[in-house]
DNA sequence: CCCCCCCC
């Protein structure tokens, strides 16, 4: 049985050809008819274009709930999941889970327009809905993100083999994840090039529990861009979602997750695992870079202490797939002026050095650790040099850094020694200051809101370390179980109804402009 | 009637 490091999750895992499913761990939201646990078959294509001449049979309820409360007959409504492919005659209610953008296609034998939808319904069964030129005339604008209709007599039709899964046999092993929590940091959406020369959007973010476990997570493709954004958008706000579908994959050995084709965003929905977690999160006066360091913080107390000398005499003194910290004085920043650009993927780095006699170690911050030192993002502090280094607070910070101790922890896999054996490159996760509150200081006034923030934080902290595993109470399983007769209750979200609307006037240049070269920042 | 599961 795999296990992964995290906190909530389900995890399914297909035992047989037949696709019976076993799930285990999580303690949150649980989607056991999910169909992805029970093989292919079920990822079927609901083609719409008939539903056109039964229009009166379609009713759109104004939410989830209502459907409940339906006076008029629901005898004739069938679940999703007793759908048969070819079956001509048929009703479902489904909510609209995911909504595609309107895409235009063009190959050999056909060219149109397509939409496409995940619905679910109310046993919490998915289904990806389908549709082509004349339907999406008839059904743009009354199709709704967390709304629930009555859809019939469609084309019910079994997924492309082809198309299903490459790889069947993987699905064996390869389980899909839901996970909830919230968003404690959102990328950039950028293009990367495929092996196969084609191009694909790609976001990460990082979701965290309230015991500030994090996992990136990362978004592909149309994800990337529409929901990618509207995390963006609002990015001040403590977001909780319920991500579906995801897949796990072990790099450089860091746990991450990735969207599939299936996957789903559900933002803030009510459901008990996502209130409980909303209350928790509006108690807590952290901000998200108090998040962040607390989420390192706590990483570095389960790391392995090691000595940087003996990481630089011995080529092989650490373990595979780690993590390590270490404590050391930074020597000097080396590109203090101008954090170098990473030509391959759009993000900045700062190296520190060390030195010890002959033999030298460089340290790479990327990202959230980068940001952690100079205490703003790359962005803002490379606009601050870039206009006047000397009085940028930030550059008076960074080089404050010299000098001072900190903690570095890193994966041992992140670790590269030089040809010549004499330096070595780390890639850190993570820093913190090695011991009190020596951060390097701006002035008084951060001074003083410093000691503020340390009394928050070690609230926190305290609050964290309090915490216990929480087991999976059968009251919260009935709660939040599809199965059960009780509905998902999904919060009508009209912010994204709004932005789904925002998106289709927005027309989309084919290659988004994104920096694909390296950038070269003026000299200072 | 489309799409080919990904990148560091």
């Amino acid at each position: 049985m795999q296990t992964f490091p995290v906190m909530e999750y389900n995890h399914s895992e297909v035992n047989n050809n037949e696709g019976s499913a076993s799930i285990t761990g999580g303690y949150f939201y649980r989607s056991m008819t999910d169909p992805c646990m029970y093989g292919r078959y079920l990822y079927g294509d609901l083609y719409l274009q008939k539903t056109l001449k039964s229009q009166t049979r379609n009713r759109i309820l104004s939410n989830w709930t209502q459907i409940q409360s339906l006076t008029m007959s629901t005898e004739s409504i069938i679940s999703i999941n007793s759908l048969q492919s070819n079956q001509k005659i048929w009703t479902i209610e489904a909510m609209v889970l995911r909504q595609g953008i309107i895409k235009t296609f063009n190959n050999v034998q056909n060219n149109g327009k397509i939409w496409k939808m995940i619905l679910a319904d109310n046993m919490g069964t998915k289904i990806q809905a389908v549709m082509f030129n004349e339907a999406i005339r008839k059904f743009e604008g009354i199709f709704q993100h967390t709304k629930a209709y009555l859809i019939s007599n469609g084309t019910v039709k079994k997924p492309n083999e082809k198309f299903a899964n490459v790889h069947p046999s993987l699905e064996l092993i390869n389980p899909y994840v839901h996970i909830f929590g919230f968003v404690s940091s959102i990328g950039q959406s950028y293009v990367i090039k495929k092996k196969n020369g084609g191009e694909m959007h790609k976001r990460e973010i990082t979701i965290m529990n309230k015991e500030l476990d994090s996992l990136p997570l990362t978004l592909w493709g149309e994800m990337a861009l529409n929901e990618g954004q509207m995390l963006q958008e609002n990015s001040d706000k403590k977001q909780i979602i319920i991500v579906s579908s995801l897949n796990g994959t072990t790099y450089q050995g860091q746990f991450q997750l990735s969207t599939t084709n299936m996957s789903t965003i559900q933002f803030d929905p009510h459901c008990i695992q996502v209130q409980k977690l909303k209350k928790w999160l509006h108690s807590s006066p952290t901000n998200e870079m108090d998040v962040q360091q607390l989420a390192v913080e706590k990483k570095i107390k389960k790391a392995k202490e090691i000595n940087i000398r003996d990481l630089l005499t011995n080529p092989s003194p650490i373990m595979e797939n780690t993590l390590y910290y270490f404590q050391a004085t930074i020597d000097d920043v080396e590109n203090k002026d101008q954090p170098w650009y990473d030509g391959s993927i759009p993000r900045y780095h700062i190296r520190l050095e060390f030195v010890d006699g002959n033999d030298k170690a460089i340290v790479i911050l990327f990202d959230e650790p980068a940001t952690s030192l100079i205490g703003c993002t790359i962005l803002d502090y490379i606009n601050s040099v870039r206009k006047d280094k000397f009085t940028s607070c930030f550059y008076r910070k960074m080089v404050s850094c010299k000098s001072m101790q900190y903690k570095f922890l890193f994966n041992s896999n992140r670790v590269t020694h030089s040809a010549t054996g004499q330096t070595l490159t780390i890639i850190a996760q993570g820093i913190e200051v090695a011991q009190g509150d020596n951060f390097a200081k701006i002035n008084e006034a951060e001074t003083h809101e410093t000691k503020k923030k340390r009394q928050l934080k070690k609230k926190i902290v305290e609050a964290i370390d309090a915490v216990e595993p929480t087991p999976i109470e059968d009251e919260d399983i009935n709660k939040s179980n599809p199965n059960e007769n009780e509905p998902i209750e999904i919060e009508d979200d009209e912010n994204l109804n709004a932005f789904y609307k925002r998106q289709k006037q927005i027309l989309r240049k084919k290659n988004p402009t994104i920096l694909k070269k390296k950038i070269k920042l003026e000299n200072v």
